[in-house]
DNA sequence: CTGTTAGCGCATTCAG
DNA sequence: CTGAATGCGCTAACAG
């Protein structure tokens, strides 16, 4: 057995191509540790079988061979990859970051390896990307959509291959989604401006064809329908959910008479809370002293604004922890039936409502 | 042949185990179609050499069937897949967001997949996911890297497979990488607010270990030097570039005599400059009257902010692109001496340093 | 404990 | 233009 670089071929070549060096696959670990593939395969995937002098001279062979074990072939031949696909609609969101986060903790604790994919809100990249992955012979599929048909996750759902949807409910009965709820976020937003004495609050937020939105409505309706008139609620639909649209929002209110201005400002997004608080501190309207701001999102500018944003948190990693145990469930065949798992957000206070801030 | 569902067998199986419905395999939609194996593998990968009528017989006999062929078992006869991955150091941060975008731009033009995995700023998980796309077979590797040796992929690049840096220069003659020219970053910034009048600069940023910024604060010095003492530069280290630090950096000018304040305000990124706009602001220091602005980064809140702030640029999609067109010259093998290509960022000029606000 | 062998699902010759 | 045969690199019996 010859000790120099096992790189280079020592018959002459006289083809002109490049000397493309062939990576080594297992057999030719095999030949050069005197043993079989077969054994080669055991030190890999079965370590504990197999003696220890020979694990070593495999080991060593493997080593000098720079051996890289082919995830492809070892797929083929098992019938299917140790990975999970995961299809985001938006990976500007930190929201969803937090749940890929989620996700790839309960990954990491079951071995197995998270391969993303950003559809960036089409359709048509989310649909590529799931064929991809079913392709691929993934384990599994996550899928946190875009708000339209889901019908190439559900066909292939239908082929056996599982998905599990976040921040999407899922088909009744045929398949699992985590979702949080955002109607509850919406009363508990409202429920502590309420808490605090407020009582004539504003919604601001949209568009409203946004299901999260029209939820997040729905529930600060219900918190003041419970005051029964003591609380009054007006409410401002933005086209987005965003710091510009805050601006205005803001700018409407500063423009008004004092004695007609809220004095509570629920927005549905703390891009909004920011943008509003902005421009009233720039009016002179004091915040939370005239009005208190509550955001939604726990967006992570809230806490280091120049009055911190009390705000909506939602359990992003949380979320993608269930998912993701959904998802094993279903990989698994663990017999459950298909269900929505609905997590609660988590009112988070700060000196938005209450006052306190940094100049104190 | 029977025309009822083809998704169970007519032969009375007497095994009491779950009917097993396996994936449809080529040889099924031969058999179906009345062709053999490698017909209907053309029909697939090259349609234009197959008889108009036999391949209407294969199409239907694919779609009746919900044939999805295994990307697996392709990669292995073909030695590789058509997919590139890419190593993402902080998806939280948009910048690299964008970087993704534009490497995904390019994949798509090139008909390759963009596999994308999240390190989350931990090397073990960085070089666990090089190795989950080495052994997958993958065409080629991107990676944003993290601030820490790069052995994990200097081994796997020796291994022939390519591999290409994104903000990050690249091994010297090993191997390629794009990065954005930050000093010059920062001279721009600086020389904007000199161009504009202004003579006391501060500069704030940090820690200065923190790559990236020590080099635009180097940039912002020559731009200083320049002026052979006409202009002075102040350098404020901060302990982090966050809107939090940059609260206190505003709340440190604002505690100055007026006379003392600086008359500029170079930040080291839109975090930085938000937050001491805020404080600022909040202190009835005039944002650009007194002090002007400057940030950097071109974050998505820069432009929506109270006073949206001026600041510098990266090319995030470009540096994406032509990452990935580098790979590609690798992957692809046409020749070319690895080379670091460095972009460079664009001054973006808004009201914290010009002066019209929204309130105009 | 180790060696042998038969596929995994598909692409790709090479004949017909 | 179509069909049969061979192999991609590895795992999983099974036999020794």
């Amino acid at each position: 057995m010859s000790t120099d670089t096992p790189s280079r071929r020592s018959t002459g070549e006289t083809a002109p191509s490049v000397n493309k060096r062939r990576a080594p696959v297992m057999a030719d670990v095999a030949r050069r540790a005197g043993v079989s593939l077969g054994t080669v395969s055991n030190v890999i995937n079965n370590p504990g079988v197999v003696a220890e002098r020979t694990l070593r001279k495999v080991q060593d062979a493997i080593d000098e061979l720079g051996f890289v074990p082919n995830q492809v072939a070892r797929s083929l031949a098992v019938g299917h990859a140790n990975t999970i696909g995961f299809v985001i609609v938006d990976l500007a969101n930190s929201y969803f970051v937090d749940i890929a986060r989620g996700v790839e903790e309960l990954a990491d604790e079951s071995g197995v390896r998270l391969l993303l994919a950003n559809s960036d809100v089409d359709l048509a990249k989310q649909d590529s990307y799931l064929e991809l992955f079913e392709e691929s012979r993934v384990s599994g599929i996550l899928l946190a959509p875009l708000d339209a048909p889901l019908t190439r996750a559900e066909q292939i759902r239908r082929r056996q291959m599982p998905v599990v949807h976040v921040n999407w409910p899922g088909v009744d009965g045929e398949s699992c989604g985590v979702v949080v709820d955002e109607e509850l976020g919406g009363y508990t937003a409202t429920r502590h401006l309420i808490e605090l004495g407020r009582q004539r609050l504003l919604f601001a937020g949209g568009p409203l064809s946004l299901s999260a939105v029209a939820s997040r409505l729905t529930g600060a309706r219900r918190a003041v329908e419970e005051e029964q008139g003591r609380v009054t609620l007006e409410l401002l639909e933005t086209d987005r959910l965003t710091v510009a649209a805050g601006l205005a929002v803001g700018r409407g209110i500063a423009n008004r008479p004092p004695d007609e201005r809220p004095d509570g400002l629920v927005s549905a997004a703390d891009a909004l809370a920011s943008g509003a608080i902005q421009t009233m501190i720039y009016s002179g309207i004091e915040v939370p002293g005239d009005i208190a701001v509550i955001g939604y999102d726990n967006n992570h500018f809230a806490a280091d604004h120049v009055i911190p944003i009390s705000t909506i948190g939602q359990p992003g990693v949380d979320m993608g922890r269930a998912a993701a145990k959904l998802l094993f469930e279903e990989i698994t065949r663990v017999p459950h039936v298909h269900r929505t798992i609905t997590m609660n957000p988590e009112l988070i206070v700060r000196e938005s409502t209450t006052g306190r801030t940094w100049t104190d």
